[in-house]
DNA sequence: CCTCCTGCCTAGGATCTCTAGGTTAGCGCA
DNA sequence: TGCGCTAACCTAGAGATCCTAGGCAGGAGG
């Protein structure tokens, strides 16, 4: 084990808080290694190159949401677990910025982000058990919720909402709403 | 005018084209100067540097979309209307996933990408003409159309939709009804 | 014909990714 | 104790990219 300095996890971690500072498309080996004190070849002795350095923080990303979700998501049920749910997702991406844009990257199903984004999306369909919904509406809606929320707080980080008085926590409030009554009325085919 | 042979615009244009064809985060001066026959260098006398770049493909492709947006909504009103709107939209970030990519950056209102993305978000509130929205509720619906559409189109994009049977364009178009349907009911304070 | 301006050039510095191969520190074991 | 093994780090360097500085040439205007 030598001089134990770096291992692969503690160089993850240093990753995703580095992307939550600089940005996730910022994110390099080099400033990963000036960060560490270590010359960015050292690195590639735990990490095959960028794309596997991202990969591991996609992971670690969708983990971290997973865990977060999953404990809002506890005790509740109906419209408060999906304001749960919806706040927890937000308030992720806001508070990490790199590591959210991180767990947005095409993962296949094989690596071991897959499992995370698997468990991710078991949870979002947990919530719309509240919601009484058979297949193939379920699906539909598991992904019509998806694509608002992450489209809500995607838009909200590029500043597409900063160009209104209205507030964007208002409209957030407002949505969940909305996301609460289509779901509820779930349009028949 | 010398040489004539590049400017602004078709540099834009060639750079349009690239960038679908590689990816936003692909493209490189390098790489757009090697498809113009040029050297990089030369590139700088036409365009401050990357930023500058991709600021103006931003305006491209909101222009672009803006207008396919104004002609799909031409004569229709309603539901008719949203469908056109969002079928527009995806349609255009399949076909053209870079330049999508490209119109999602930040942008500040002073730049000329700024009238663009104005007149861009103007359109989407002329379909909610159809469902009677006073404000603020007309703000929040424009942007959890905004936040529902552009959710689906990049989850799609990035696989999102893959590890599962139901098509995603099942998906989307119960998707559009359910955002029909909660425009029409749009939830009160 | 001469000059200026424009569009492109070469040269080069800085940063980044990644490979090849060498060095050192701790571990197990005779 | 001393030996080798291996893990973690190193230097050196190739190739790509972004960008600046300064030069050259060809068409426009006087």
């Amino acid at each position: 084990m030598a001089r134990t300095k770096v291992t692969v996890e503690r160089l993850v971690n240093a990753a995703a808080d580095l992307t939550d500072e600089v940005g996730f498309d910022q994110l390099t080996v080099s400033a990963l290694a000036r960060r560490l004190d270590v010359r960015d070849a050292s690195l590639y002795s735990h990490v095959r190159n960028v794309q596997d350095l991202r990969m591991r923080l996609a992971a670690l990303a969708l983990t971290e949401l997973a865990d977060r979700v999953a404990e809002a998501l506890a005790g509740r049920a109906g419209k408060d677990a999906l304001v749960a749910f919806a706040n927890a997702y937000r308030d992720y991406a806001k508070a990490h910025p790199g590591r959210y844009a991180a767990a947005q990257i095409e993962i296949d199903a094989e690596s071991p982000a897959g499992s995370a984004a698997r468990r991710h999306a078991e949870l979002t369909r947990a919530i719309l058990r509240g919601y009484a919904l058979a297949e193939p509406a379920q699906t539909d809606a598991v992904r019509f919720l998806h694509s608002t929320l992450h489209g809500f707080v995607s838009l909200e980080r590029a500043g597409g909402f900063r160009h209104h008085p209205r507030t964007a926590d208002d409209s957030w409030r407002r949505s969940l709403d909305a996301l609460d009554a289509v779901l509820t009325t779930w349009p028949p085919d």
